[in-house]
DNA sequence: AAACTAGATTAAAATCATTCTAAACTGCTT
DNA sequence: AAGCAGTTTAGAATGATTTTAATCTAGTTT
């Protein structure tokens, strides 16, 4: 009983946090959004995403994927992170952190923001710094 | 006198540098090294150099200027560095230094290294650190 | 200096992630 | 239940980069 409660209460809570960004909480939204903000945070591309609709024996245009990615990223609730040369890259972990980079693979995996100080130099006149972004590339010891 | 001595030198430069790097001093990238390893460091991506070209009357495949320019980068007289959305973009310096990206235009400007101080953390276990880059994404105070 | 050959250049086609289009659909309000 | 703005969709378009396979050339050998 107590699973039901939960799973409908997670249902709503998806729901909610779209209307709270405006966004119309539709079919495809919600069930992209199921996939994005459960408990454990990562980095998606559509791609990864068409698969794993494709492995819940769903469907969805590619361009809606997209767009989904791009509102919800217009809404803070995903970060864009830069990636080595594939496509665009979202992180579900809107927190500030930075990443590691995996050359051989792609693989991002996020360092928390303490881990990694900067002292960030004043921007040029004229201008406001928006964000800071790190990637520490590293490489599997040979 | 004197500057036909200076003018035949950087190209002896160049080719020496080329061939250093072994790479033939093809035609080709003679005249791209000549654009690029002036004395004005620069943000260049092929689109550019096409133009440059053309405006000098030459003409160069697209596929040549990619080639070279991956070759330069692999021979490390040239650095890829991250660009906002449009391809692929590279820095004729080579110094440790990172970038400020201007939102609105998309243009890097160079921060010297000793500006930007940052605490590596440990890289995971197994793999080592390759590099290090820091954006700061800017723009301009409306 | 002619011939040779590995490496370089080329135009054009191919690739491929992302965006555009304009038609069909759907969540919400009346 | 109807209507409309906002969404989704398939498929075409885009555009930067890469591939292809043929032609060329720098540098070496004869």
């Amino acid at each position: 009983m107590k699973d039901e409660f939960t799973v409908t209460d997670h249902a709503t809570d998806i729901k909610t946090m779209l209307r709270s960004a405006n966004l119309r909480p539709t079919r495809q939204r919600v069930l992209l959004a199921g996939l994005l903000f459960g408990p454990t945070k990562c980095h998606v591309n559509a791609d990864l995403l068409a698969q794993k609709i494709a492995q819940m024996g769903e469907h969805m245009a590619t361009a809606t994927i997209y767009n989904c990615l791009h509102q919800f990223e217009a809404a803070g609730l995903l970060q864009r992170v830069p990636s080595g040369d594939d496509g665009i890259t979202f992180d579900t972990n809107i927190a500030k952190h930075h990443h590691f980079l995996v050359e051989e693979t792609g693989e991002l995996i996020d360092i928390p923001f303490g881990d990694l100080q900067a002292d960030v130099p004043q921007a040029p006149t004229g201008y406001e710094i928006e964000s800071v972004e790190m990637v520490v590339k590293i490489r599997k010891i040979s």
